[in-house]
DNA sequence: TGCTAATTAGCAATAGTTGCAAATTGGAAA
DNA sequence: TTTCCAATTTGCAACTATTGCTAATTAGCA
């Protein structure tokens, strides 16, 4: 995802506006890495806004996710996850805290029993427990 | 997943009991290759047993999952996905008129960025265009 | 045949998300 | 700088997929 200054120009030169809203949600989730979903990004937002909707944070992540700004992902734990991060590649999902890194994946490996089917995208979900939810259990 | 007739043996083994409503169920996932959604199968289940309520239907293939007699797979288009076949497989989604088939992948590819996360599972899923969407339109 | 734990059905409740309409506002044009 | 209008925000209702709860029913052992 673009810079909150790119975005701003950009969203301008589309006719869209720019609300101190929109800014806000551009600058949480610019270089953020944690994989959020739209209600805890919204507790985020809410800190520094009081009163900004739900539905506002929804809308403006779908439009971005339109934009081609973040990609939105389905780990199969509930909630959407939003990921400005629009590289190709995957993700690994913690199963004990719930945690989402990103994942590169080298080669492409061989498919079989595709039988016709044209791949236009790939997403790979790797689920398992994270560095620190594998660690012995320390001070906490 | 095995055949109605070893599930009967297995349900009872268990302690668990063969209702007509589970006789039924056992029947129309066995071999079913169509990736049905809780609802799909509610609806042909109704055909044959009016009265059927969706509750037992999820109950059930939930408790078949449990017992790894089926996979329960999220494609990330609404509805969980049910697949009597639990070998080690993926997916692929036509994004036109939803239908999902099994993929086989041959060599596990290398993977950069676990930094530590130890991987139980991984799932892919394709997205994109089947064999009977991608071809030209055709007498319909 | 009787008994009892397992199961079913039906409905309420939940989570995540989207649709809608009224009120507000950004920003181009005058 | 002011005006104006389409874009946006809010708040809430609605919706989809799924699970929780409970009374009534039933499979299957004794």
């Amino acid at each position: 995802m673009r810079s909150p200054e790119e975005l701003t120009t950009a969203f301008r030169a589309a006719g869209l506006k720019v609300t101190p809203q929109r800014q806000l949600l551009f600058r949480l989730m610019h270089n953020n890495s944690a994989h959020p979903t739209a209600d805890s990004l919204f507790a985020i937002a809410s800190q520094q806004m009081p009163g900004i909707s739900l539905r506002t944070v929804y809308q403006t992540l779908t439009d971005l996710t339109e934009m081609g700004e973040l990609q939105a992902i389905e780990v199969g734990a509930g909630a959407m996850r939003f990921d400005p991060n629009v590289s190709d590649h995957h993700h690994a999902v913690c199963e004990v805290c719930g945690a989402v890194q990103d994942v590169y994946v080298s080669q492409a490996p061989e498919l079989r029993g595709l039988d016709g089917f044209a791949v236009a995208d790939a997403h790979i979900v790797y689920r398992g427990r994270c560095a620190a939810c594998s660690a012995p259990a320390k001070r906490r």
